[in-house]
DNA sequence: TTGCATCCGGTACCCAGGTACAGGCTTACC
DNA sequence: GGTAAGCCTGTACCTGGGTACCGGATGCAA
């Protein structure tokens, strides 16, 4: 069994990254990753170059983890982090919070829109894409949710 | 100004690639690009090697369109093409289309998850992601939509 | 000191659905 | 026949969020 990483010139209880991966519960590599993207501090090093993180950042980890899955994108995460970081806390994460619910009712709106479309294929019987045989077919008029802009908010946020 | 392709051979008023894009609304690659994939049948030649659709292309390419905005991905659209045109139709694409709806469910109730957790950082006032001071943050506890595989419903189906 | 798990950096690859570019050939119109 | 628009193939690149692999170095317990 491995332990913490003996860090001389400071004291604390640092952990190797496959610890804070492990107790993040996402993949080593990702923390290369979050790093390179500017997420996570890069952070102190064993003398031999191994990285020796605080066990904060497991904290840290799991927040962004959350973020993601209200629909921020890394590099709003990222930025939210900075904010929040620098001088005192501003109502941004609320204003970007409230842009966000915006863009979540929009999605959600034009997934109606296509729910309904489906119902109408399957209540008029549609039975081919190309050629089909039904009355009143629904399927030549399927031009829903046309001539706006995709919206930026990822479709599911990915677990790991 | 260009006209139809003289196509000796055949007799019909053949379209050139880039006539079917602009009547398509598609980018004259994105139709090589279905060539490769499979969604539209390798056209005609002209004696100098340029493609020569039938008009009915178009009708095609506006059906893929409309069925990707009904979430299906190319390859779904594909297979349903295909199956629409061998042999006498199937219930199949009702069967599919209830599937679809199924996903798009599941996707307005992960939606309808995220924005309730929006709504709560918004109500309680967070104002960091990280050092949030507000009382009864509900931050740290935003650990939903959690331990269920992403749906391959795609975010919003693209235009063009 | 040995053995092996873990970590390092760098790079390449994955998914879907395209888009862009380079260099050369065809087509159409005058 | 000249000229320019349009098309050809092949290949590389884009987004977003990672994951995988490589050869070599390090950490740590026995």
């Amino acid at each position: 069994m491995r332990q913490d990483l003996a860090l001389p010139e400071v004291g604390g209880p640092y952990l190797r990254s496959g610890q804070v991966a492990e107790q993040a519960g996402v993949n080593p590599q990702t923390l290369r990753y979050y790093e390179r993207r500017g997420l996570i501090a890069e952070p102190a090093r064993s003398p031999g170059g191994h990285r020796a993180y605080p066990p904060e950042i497991v904290t840290l980890l799991r927040v962004i983890k959350a973020a993601q899955r209200l629909g921020f994108t890394l590099d709003e995460v990222a930025e939210l982090i900075d904010t929040g970081r620098r001088g005192h806390p501003t109502p941004d994460l609320r204003a970007r919070a409230q842009a966000k619910i915006s863009e979540v009712d929009e999605r959600i709106a034009d997934l109606t829109t296509i729910r309904s479309a489906l119902t109408a294929v399957v209540s008029a019987g549609c039975d081919s894409l190309t050629n089909c045989t039904c009355p009143d077919c629904p399927l030549p008029f399927a031009n829903l949710a046309d001539g706006h802009a995709p919206s930026p908010l990822k479709s599911r946020p990915e677990e790991n």
